[in-house]
DNA sequence: AGCGACAATATTGTATACAATATATTCGCC
DNA sequence: GGCGAATATATTGTATACAATATTGTCGCT
């Protein structure tokens, strides 16, 4: 789920593109998604659109108030804590996982994801960057072969993308950290326990690199920093 | 998610009603979900009907499929093994994590689950009982206290219920298994390691007590098992 | 009788209409 | 002029209506 299935479940395609904006931060946390408003957008009806951010609700991508709408999700201090914890309790072992059976297409697929995350990186688009950097980890959970826990790695990877938003806090330093490269390697070399390592630290490394300390620097509306 | 949030969202009372009648497998895997149908049932329209249908298909509990319908799932072998697989990578830490924080009261919570599971098996109402035994295994990941982790257990749980439904081999034999009594005894003890040797080794059991060598020996309807 | 095409029926997919609730504005009062 | 209540507006929640698709039943043909 939450990537793009074709067209088989109703406002897939809108949950796509919303849930794509929102990890390139092209829509910032607290952000108001008006029914209308998007209906008018995607040229589609209400009852679809509701649809497609119920789904992006139930990822957690989307905060749905009763009576008041939906909105970009805004993860608190506590709700990043978790996610990084759940991210650490999965992902190492996915990624030796994934370095036991990886073929040599894996091992390119990983390649290009690092490719397309430098080049993003180089023409200054550095939300296109972070998604394509999720993007590897999401590829390392494929390579491991195991779907469901793939696509809980997928909703966790794009919480973290909200959080990185919220709380990072050095923004040109460390970001082209060559973590992915030395994963990559440890993958072609089918070291499984090293692979292991390396994630794990890569994830201490991007849980200190965020600010967890106080509230977020800046809510999206007006109204919400008021109310 | 998933579990009964009140009624934040629209069709929250219907998808807990659904989910629960799926776990304690009085809804078969395979039994068609008419929008029409659950409508007259719950007094609400097909639009609330369709939401809640929504949010079970997210969780894997409900199959949508295209201008066909609903119906509940029925978990492929390849689905059960993925399922046992992310429990057994997700479970055991969370197990230990659990036991290092457990107050008295969350002991006695413990208590009260197999209590209830124990007096349903008694009274000859296995559906319940496995209910219960699930809602052990969710208290656990409650005391961890890790909000994001619980509800991906939360899921893989539900779907273990559907696999059990479809794979369950030996009907009488061990269901009365004290791994949990085990369990809360390495709890009480703020015995971390013990604890989570003992759910992989219960997770483990419970896996062995499926028959994932062939295809599941009835589906509900006649269609489904000539399509 | 068996098979295939066509028509009838039922069910889902989507859009729209109305009701309920929250937000914004205006008016009156202090 | 500032504050608060009442009204007006806008937006969401739900139900219904219509369109599209799949399923079922019927008829005719071989």
């Amino acid at each position: 789920m939450t990537k793009a299935d074709s067209k088989n479940e109703p406002g897939a395609e809108i949950a796509s593109a919303l849930a794509l904006a929102i990890h390139e931060h092209r829509l910032s946390p607290g952000t108001k998604l008006g029914e209308d408003d998007l209906g008018e957008i995607y040229g589609v009806s209400r009852t679809v659109v509701r649809a497609a951010l119920q789904r992006l609700a139930h990822d957690r991508l989307v905060e749905l108030k009763r009576n008041r709408g939906a909105f970009v999700a805004q993860p608190s201090i506590r709700e990043a804590h978790e996610v990084f914890e759940a991210r650490s309790l999965v992902e190492p072992r996915t990624a030796r996982s994934a370095a036991e059976r990886a073929t040599p297409e894996d091992i390119e697929a990983l390649q290009r994801h690092i490719d397309a995350e430098h080049d993003a990186t180089r023409a200054g688009d550095a939300g296109r960057a972070l998604y394509q950097s999720g993007l590897f980890h999401l590829e390392i959970a494929r390579i491991a072969n195991q779907a469901t826990i793939e696509a809980f790695i997928n909703q966790l990877i794009a919480r973290s993308s909200l959080i990185i938003a919220l709380y990072w806090q050095r923004r040109n330093a460390l970001c082209e950290s060559h973590a992915h490269h030395e994963l990559l390697k440890a993958m072609a070399d089918h070291d499984g326990v090293r692979a292991e390592e390396l994630m794990t630290s890569h994830l201490v490394d991007l849980l200190t690199s965020l600010d967890l300390s106080h509230a977020p620097v800046a809510a999206r509306s007006l109204k919400e920093v008021l109310g």
